[in-house]
DNA sequence: GTTATTTTGTGAACACTGTTTACTTTCTGT
DNA sequence: ACAGAAAGTAAACAGTGTTCACAAAATAAC
């Protein structure tokens, strides 16, 4: 038994750990730009001088490829809500910083968000349960210990169900995202008079429309 | 001149419109189905018994196909929200079968509603305008309707922008159905105690919590 | 009624896509 | 040094949307 207890690494697998991770950085540079329809195989291995063939030894399909950014994205997005663990004396900002940022992170990376919610049921493909381990769940999780703080601190109203609630916030922001990535000018649309409010103050305002509902 | 004023229709004509149709009606079963991944030229052609480049003295693209059957479903979404006419206190019912309305509709063909908002900007594809004649710009003017009817009835507060307003709602009603569609589970997510509310119970407490930060 | 012309439909090809297979080269453990 | 595993590749398979030259049929013109 070697020394070293951690990091046991022999040099093939450092080496291809390395040439995974340079797969992945090509993906994520041109699923980026386009998402999945821009992001091919062949342009893939063109782009890091490999053959097509060469990326299936290491990501069983596109698909697990696709997969390992959507991870990676749904990754940033939970550690990003980290941060709002503790609950300070202004509950109501707190709140409001912790679903804009879930609207900011989500609109940095449009394709990513929209590819992590992208699957229809095909028919063929089996609906999967909930897995508890799910980071999409997770990130539930983290939205619903949010409502149920509220709450308990009485600056929210006590007789609705917080699951529900937060699922109803969930979707009030997931619709927003959406809505401001799919369609153009959605927050200018139809404001002639007034000039558009800019990005963030747009978003800060539909927050406000959602949390009103729950003041007490 | 022919005494026929309404439909001056060629037999060449008429002929047309209805392979046209033909056309659209297989586009309409693949599509529902599979959505566009599962809508093939080749498919399509083999199953109306025509070869695939006929398709293509019909429609310019697949893509103007698939913008066909959009507009359609569009103009189903459309028919379906009727205006509010009755006294002031049925409109908080009026309201919330209207958001009702929109959800079950949409949530009839998820795949119709899901390519109506897939459109990423992408680089080449220059940014259109609104496009006031817009079927999605007509869908939200309704909306904005609504909630102006609302506002000038007492129902909703008057201290907040309608346009906004509409936004918010639209954006809590677009991402409910999107999440309904594409996240297995999402209206019995954790809920292990309770058993899961019915979808239309589940739609109908999301509307009332929209609605509910606008009561008076 | 017989041309001339436009429309309708097709088979074959082009340029892509994801993926698999057989094969060679390179590296690794013994 | 040698056996075996891993890395990498060219070629092919089965699809996709789309275009093009060409044949057949319907229409228009005379």
């Amino acid at each position: 038994m070697k020394t070293a207890l951690k990091t046991e690494l022999s040099p093939a697998e450092r080496r291809r750990d390395r040439t995974r991770k340079t797969i992945l950085m090509s993906a994520e540079r041109l699923f980026a730009r386009e998402g999945e329809a821009g992001l091919s195989i062949r342009k893939l291995a063109d782009d890091i001088d490999y053959s097509p063939a060469a990326i299936y030894k290491y990501f069983e399909s596109k698909q697990d490829l696709v997969d390992a950014l959507k991870e990676a994205f749904f990754e940033l997005l939970l550690s990003e809500m980290e941060e709002f663990v503790g609950a300070p004396d202004e509950y109501i900002d707190y709140a409001h910083d912790f679903l804009m940022t879930y609207v900011r992170t989500a609109l940095s990376k449009p394709h990513h968000y929209a590819a992590a919610f992208a699957g229809l049921p095909d028919e063929k493909t089996p609906i999967k349960p909930p897995s508890e381990g799910s980071l999409k769940v997770q990130a539930f999780i983290k939205l619903r210990g949010m409502v149920k703080q509220g709450v308990e601190l009485g600056v929210f109203r006590a007789d609705m169900d917080v699951s529900q609630t937060a699922k109803s916030i969930w979707a009030a922001m997931h619709g927003f995202v959406n809505l401001m990535a799919h369609v153009p000018h959605f927050h200018a649309i139809l404001a002639y008079e007034t000039s558009p409010p800019g990005r963030d103050f747009f978003t800060s305002q539909h927050i406000k429309f959602i949390l009103r509902g729950l003041a007490t």
